[in-house]
DNA sequence: CTATTAACCTGTGAGC
DNA sequence: TGCTCACAGGTTAATA
């Protein structure tokens, strides 16, 4: 499943072929991915056409490339093509005469260079992902930041809603504690909450709780602000390893722009792991395994010794 | 205002 | 073999 990681495996991938290409056809195969797009497709083909992309830029989970109207870039991007992987979106590049995947959804054709792929191709089979064109604002905070920040003080309007990710050079520990201090809700909960803290999925989110010892229902009222830097700390741990191992996939649904498989999950210590060993606690001769629980319609695991629950709604 | 839940989707695999 | 059903889960609109 795309979450931070994965998203800036993909636009690590993707930015060495696109910026400074034109984007010369637009094809939508399935309209269903373009649904967050108002205006229809034919609204979206006219916005992309003939625009050159100016670089990739991700915030969380979104991934975004700031437009140009004009080949030479001149002038700061009004608009921008937003791509959300949702569950099983990719982001493929692919030479013209490569056929069509079975969930290929939208294709773009680029201003031909030596040596790169024609095609940008959207390929998604669960159709949570999409594709939308977006206006640009002005950000009050510097822009969506990481490494790749062009153009500076702006963002893509669909994703100014989040907050930033814990990987963002920008990130600020003391404005996520005093919001979570502030919610009356458990602790994976709040983590998922884009709004709070953007990029954290549900495996990363059970990965950092783990790696934090903290127990997923844990009141937010009552975290403390270790636990809390702790939590953040796990949290941008796991991520930047997953990021170097190329990210995590159990299957094809979750690929690079080349469609190969990242291999994050071998180091994965909760998620997915039900009645295996807790390493932790096996490091000192402990024996448990991890739990499964149902927890917000999706599966929760975690280490019933190392993350307790309270016995008294003490924590 | 905040917190929670339903709905959007399709392929896979378990169980009968 | 073929059917049903649970499951995977990010985001947002709707509801409490």
């Amino acid at each position: 499943m795309p979450e931070l990681p994965e998203v800036e495996v993909v636009r690590r991938g993707l930015v060495s072929w696109v910026r400074g290409r034109t984007i010369t056809a637009v094809e939508v195969l399935d309209p269903r991915s373009l649904r967050r797009h108002a205006l229809g497709p034919e609204d979206f083909k006219g916005n992309l056409q003939g625009t050159t992309v100016v670089d990739v830029v991700r915030r969380g989970k979104f991934l975004w490339m700031p437009l140009s109207e004009t080949a030479d870039s001149v002038g700061a991007p009004s608009i921008a093509l937003m791509a959300h992987l949702g569950m099983s979106g990719q982001l493929l590049m692919q030479d013209g005469d490569v056929p069509d995947e079975k969930h290929l959804k939208v294709r773009l054709r680029l201003s031909p260079v030596a040596g790169m792929p024609e095609q940008l191709r959207f390929v998604d089979q669960r159709i949570f992902g999409g594709l939308f064109v977006t206006g640009m604002v002005p950000t009050d905070d510097g822009g969506p930041g990481g490494e790749a920040e062009s153009p500076a003080a702006l963002i893509a309007e669909e994703a100014s809603h989040i907050a930033r990710d814990p990987l963002d050079p920008a990130f600020s520990f003391d404005l996520f504690y005093s919001r979570l201090r502030k919610r009356k809700t458990g602790l994976k909960r709040a983590l998922l909450d884009q709004a709070l803290v953007s990029g954290i999925g549900n495996i990363y989110a059970d990965e950092s709780l783990w790696r934090a010892k903290l127990h997923y229902a844990r009141p937010t009222d009552t975290l403390r602000r270790g636990d809390a830097e702790r939590l953040i700390t796990s949290a941008r741990e796991v991520m930047l390893d997953a990021l170097a191992a190329g990210g995590t996939s159990f299957d094809s649904l979750y690929v690079n722009i080349n469609g190969a498989s990242g291999y994050f999950d071998r180091s994965l210590n909760a998620y997915g792991r039900e009645g295996k060993p807790c390493s932790r606690c096996a490091a000192v001769g402990i024996n448990s395994t991890i739990r499964r629980e149902q927890f917000m319609n999706r599966s929760s695991y975690s280490c019933p010794v190392c993350q307790p629950r309270p016995r008294n709604g003490r924590w």
